[in-house]
DNA sequence: GACGTTTGTAGACAACTATGACAAACATCG
DNA sequence: CGATGTTTGTCATAGTTGTCTACAAACGTC
């Protein structure tokens, strides 16, 4: 049940809007806030007023445009305050970045490890020297776009988090089941910082619908295609996290009763037929190629090679499957595809389309736009940090009255 | 966006809150409202003032239940006052029915009409003389447990309905393309009252989790299976809707490429594999043979007739293809089977879950619950009511002050 | 019948936004 | 260049709402 509303709460609601409008539209005149918000603007000044002493805004002088009528300032996101340090877990790479509250990326380190360290141990004391180096580079004189507090730690995971508690249930390509990672690295790094986990594609969804190609959409669905294929629903701006955080997990989708057996046990999974693997392996490639074998694969598409091409119209096949599926479970407006499927998606795009209009079968005049993913890799980061800010989002004042030079 | 926070907006939240509340759990005692709410007592007393004020709700003297302490007064939803209107248009039948606000079928007429009567324009005629009917019982004296006041009509349909407009898409059923049934009945019906058009799984999946199997879920998947089959999401009580209106269409989700053709013009969807017709068919029966086939089914599958049990195996097989898609991108805490679909759970439901264990490939320790609906066919009944009553529990203040005798 | 417990009521209080008047900052026009 | 009109920020005031506290009412228990 929702929970009842008070007066009190209006004020931590209002400043939430204000600064999630700013967050998401980017630098905007104090009266566009005004009427974006509908808000009288004594009550803008008041809101403003405390996001400013919060330092989460800033306001620069206003800049004449032409206009008659006193120029309004404009307003902001405060990058130089608070930010999030955002940990990237991966099959052959771990990245720590520290990412500032407007979204910025503001360093960033990305270490190569070998397989023989994929356990939660190992895992753990690489990204503590991680963050140790990160942190240096932070404090360091003369770096002076880095934010001077961090507000908490966003970590992406490829597998599958159980929200409630922060557990990795599983994670096949780490070959981690039920794993805590939380709570060994919040002891290893003992900065006090929360910690939050999250599924890789949920957090590259959520990043895309704040500032990639989902922004202004009011339900897109989100694919990605790494090694695996995973996905994210975002409703008006707010992730769909399922009843258990599970939600999205698309690429197990049942699409090939007659289709290869799936890592996770059942039989024609979406993923089987347009994961990585199987684009390799229709394409002659070695299935285990990895990212050598990925550009590879895109070289040759690019020349014209005639089985690349066979594989390309396979990978639309099944793509148009799987999403004609999705789409009328969840009638989107706009299908986000990144990853290996962004990168494909100008190859198989025209035969997709003519799919899904003849697999669709209602409301055909309207197409459903299928984008690809706009922020690259660097969804995946925000998505991450976007966990630490979370809380902020949701009740700024009582966040920032935790951090230090409020 | 969400809508800025003002102070008059709290007190139509609270309203809404409290009316919500009372609604879904039942007649309950004052203080429980108070414990549930986390309101003060002074700020319920101002509440619930004003929803009898509106004949929205009534107290009733309290209670003695043994318990030390001033008993508190029990509160429950007035029948008495508001009702709506709710049509549902069937294949072989249409039903009108007046539904009370505590989501009881007061009145109810249905006629089966032949196959020739199905268009648009017969179905109007038909629903007008109903209405008129139930009119005068409604307006006879002696019924005394009939609401005084209709708020708005409720119009359930077997067919994809756009939200934003009233438009029904295409119902394959009743051979409907793009028909606007809402604006002609209105003109007919003139009494002024609003019409709103919905999918007849949507508000069953509705109601269901409003009174139903779905009580207490935050996230339920709702499959019907009637003729065909259809769904719906309601994500902590409210329906996910789609961009379009159109979420929730289960039945044509891909899940067999080599099956048969479906009347969508795609190939192997789930409702070719565990639809009415396909039943029939397994089992040796006429598929068309409707109602009648389907108790014949039921009657041989109680004997133990081989041919019956086989298709049970099959529809349990292709049920659990398509849930555990459905189960993995959603994440529902539990599974609501309504119609034909709900019937034949209990025979495949051993073999069901087999096959989901098998499928479902992380956290198999959390069985999720695959219930039967509880509400039958006034599921369907209260869910197009319930169209009427939304903008009510949505602001109960306003809707209010437009009936009469308020 | 006294006592403790729970609950409804009433008034003072605090928090918030809305309203309206006024001053500041701009463009335009003569 | 100055007068005028427009837009905007600021300030004090008013209105709405829920909270808090004290008190009375209604119950069970001893």
């Amino acid at each position: 049940m929702q929970s009842a509303a008070r007066a009190s709460q209006v004020r931590r609601s209002n400043l939430a809007l204000v600064l999630d409008l700013v967050r998401r539209h980017g630098p905007m005149s104090r009266s566009a806030i005004v009427a974006a918000t509908g808000l009288t603007r004594s009550a803008i000044a008041g809101l403003l007023g405390e996001l400013t002493e919060l330092r989460l805004v800033v306001e620069s002088p206003p800049a004449p445009d032409g206009s008659p009528g006193r120029p309004s300032p404009v307003v902001s996101v405060d990058s130089q305050h608070v930010g999030a340090l955002a940990i990237e877990v991966m099959v052959d790479e771990i990245a720590v970045s520290i990412v500032s509250l407007d979204g910025a990326i503001v360093t960033s380190i990305r270490r190569s490890r070998p397989r023989r360290r994929l356990s939660v141990r190992h895992t753990i004391t690489d990204i503590a020297a991680l963050v140790e180096r990160v942190d240096e580079q932070r404090r360091s004189v003369g770096r002076s776009g880095t934010p001077r507090n961090l507000l908490g730690i966003g970590v992406s995971v490829p597998g599958v988090v159980r929200g409630a508690d922060n557990i990795i249930v599983v994670a096949p390509n780490l070959g981690w089941v039920e794993a805590d990672l939380a709570g060994p690295l919040a002891e290893t790094l003992g900065n006090g910082l929360a910690i939050r986990i999250g599924n890789d594609a949920d957090l590259g969804a959520q990043a895309e619908s704040l500032f990639g190609a989902g922004v202004g959409s009011d339900l897109m669905l989100f694919i990605s295609g790494e090694v695996g294929v995973g996905g994210g629903v975002v409703i008006d701006g707010v992730p769909l996290v399922g009843h258990s955080g599970f939600a999205g997990e698309v690429g197990h989708l049942p699409v090939n009763p007659d289709g290869r057996s799936c890592r996770c046990g059942a039989t024609g999974c979406w993923e089987t037929e347009v994961g990585e693997q199987a684009l390799l392996r229709r394409a002659g490639l070695a299935e285990d190629g990895g990212t050598l074998a990925v550009e590879r694969f895109l070289a040759l598409a690019d020349e014209g090679n005639p089985l690349a091409l066979a594989a390309l119209n396979e990978e639309a096949r099944w793509l148009a499957v799987g999403l004609t599926g999705l789409i009328n479970v969840l009638d989107p407006d706009r299908v986000v595809m990144a990853g290996l499927l962004g990168r494909v998606l100008p190859y198989v795009k025209p035969q997709l389309d003519r799919e899904l209009a003849i697999r669709r079968f209602r409301d055909a005049q309207r197409e459903i736009p299928i984008l690809a993913a706009s922020l690259g890799a660097a969804a995946i980061t925000v998505g991450a940090a976007e966990l630490a800010f979370g809380a902020l989002v949701d009740d700024p004042a009582r966040v920032m009255a935790t951090v230090p030079s409020a």
